[in-house]
DNA sequence: GTGCACCTTCCCATCATGTCAAGGTCAAGC
DNA sequence: GCTTGACCTTGACATGATGGGAAGGTGCAC
C-alpha cells in the first residue's frame, strides 16, 4: 500500500504520515525498490490511532505516550487515565479562558448601540481598561 | 522612554514591542543618536489598546483594524461590534469544539478503572474507533 | 575606566499543518 | 518504445504569537 492509499485509508494526509515518521511518532515506513513507501495494515492501525488521537485533541506528545502505552501489553491503565485526565483538565483550563473572554466582550457589545455614531464601550475598554458601560 | 520602561509600563514584552513594530502594526518608534527607542504617553495608550486586547483574545489582524478603527474619530460603532461579534463567534466555535472533545474523553475516562489492569476502554476507543464501553 | 544593566539586530524554536517546487516512478494508451 | 498523467520523493518556506539566545553597542554609577 503506497503512502496515498495509507492517507485515504486512515485520514492522515500524505503529508503528516511522513512528518510523523521524521519526528519518529511512527517507525519508518518500508520502501520499494524505487524509494515508495509501503504500508501494512498494523501501519494502518497505527495511523488510524494517531488520527482519533488528534480528533480528541491530544498533542503528539501525548500521542507518542499513548502509543507506546497502547503497544505495551502489561501497561497500566492508571497510565492512561492520568494522561487522559490531564489532557481533560488542560482543555477544561482552555474553554474557561475562552468563556472569560467572551464574557467580558460580550458585556461590552451589549453595551455597543452598534449604529453610524462613533461612540463606543468596546474602543473605550480597550483605550483605557474601563468601559463607561450605563448598565451597571 | 527607553523600550524596557514601556513594556513594564504597559505589560507588554520589548521583545513583542519590537515585532509589532516590524509587522507594521506600531509605527516606528522614534530613536535616540544611539538608536534606541523612544517612546511617549501616546505609544503607551497604544502598546496599552493592543494588551487589552490580546487579553481578550484578539487576533493581530484583528487588532490592526481595532487600532484603526480607534484612531479614526468618525469611525462607525457597527464596525467594531462587528469586529467583536465575529471574534465572539470565533471563540463560542472554538469552545463547542473543546466541550465535544471533553465529553468523549470524560465518558471513556470515566468507564476506565484506571488501575493496574491493562484493559483500558480508552486505548479501545482509540484503537478501533468503537470503545466497549459497559454503560448504554 | 570598569562593571553592569540595558539596548540593538539577527537567527532559531515552538506546534501541527499546508503549500509549493523540482524531480523520479509507475501504469495505461498509442 | 514513448508519452501522459497520477503518484511519489525530498526540501524549503509559511502560518501565529511568542520565547530564547548570541554577539555586540550604550549609558550610568562607582
Amino acid at each position: 500500500m503506497n503512502i496515498g492509499e495509507a492517507a485515504e485509508a486512515t485520514g492522515v494526509t500524505a503529508k503528516m504520515i511522513r512528518h510523523y515518521e521524521q519526528i519518529g511518532l511512527i517507525k519508518a515506513a518500508g520502501r520499494t525498490g524505487a524509494g515508495y513507501r509501503v504500508y501494512g495494515p498494523n501501519d494502518l492501525s497505527t495511523l488510524s490511532f494517531i488520527r482519533r488521537s488528534r480528533d480528541l485533541g491530544f498533542s503528539i506528545a501525548q500521542i507518542r505516550d499513548l502509543l507506546a502505552l497502547w503497544q505495551d501489553r502489561a501497561r497500566a491503565s492508571s497510565e492512561v487515565k492520568r494522561i487522559a485526565s490531564d489532557h481533560i483538565a488542560e482543555m477544561r483550563a482552555k474553554m474557561r479562558l475562552l468563556e472569560d473572554m467572551v464574557g467580558t466582550l460580550e458585556h461590552l457589545s451589549a453595551n455597543c448601540h452598534g449604529d453610524a455614531r462613533p461612540d463606543c464601550p468596546i474602543l473605550q475598554q480597550l483605550a483605557t481598561g474601563n468601559a463607561e458601560t450605563s448598565c451597571c
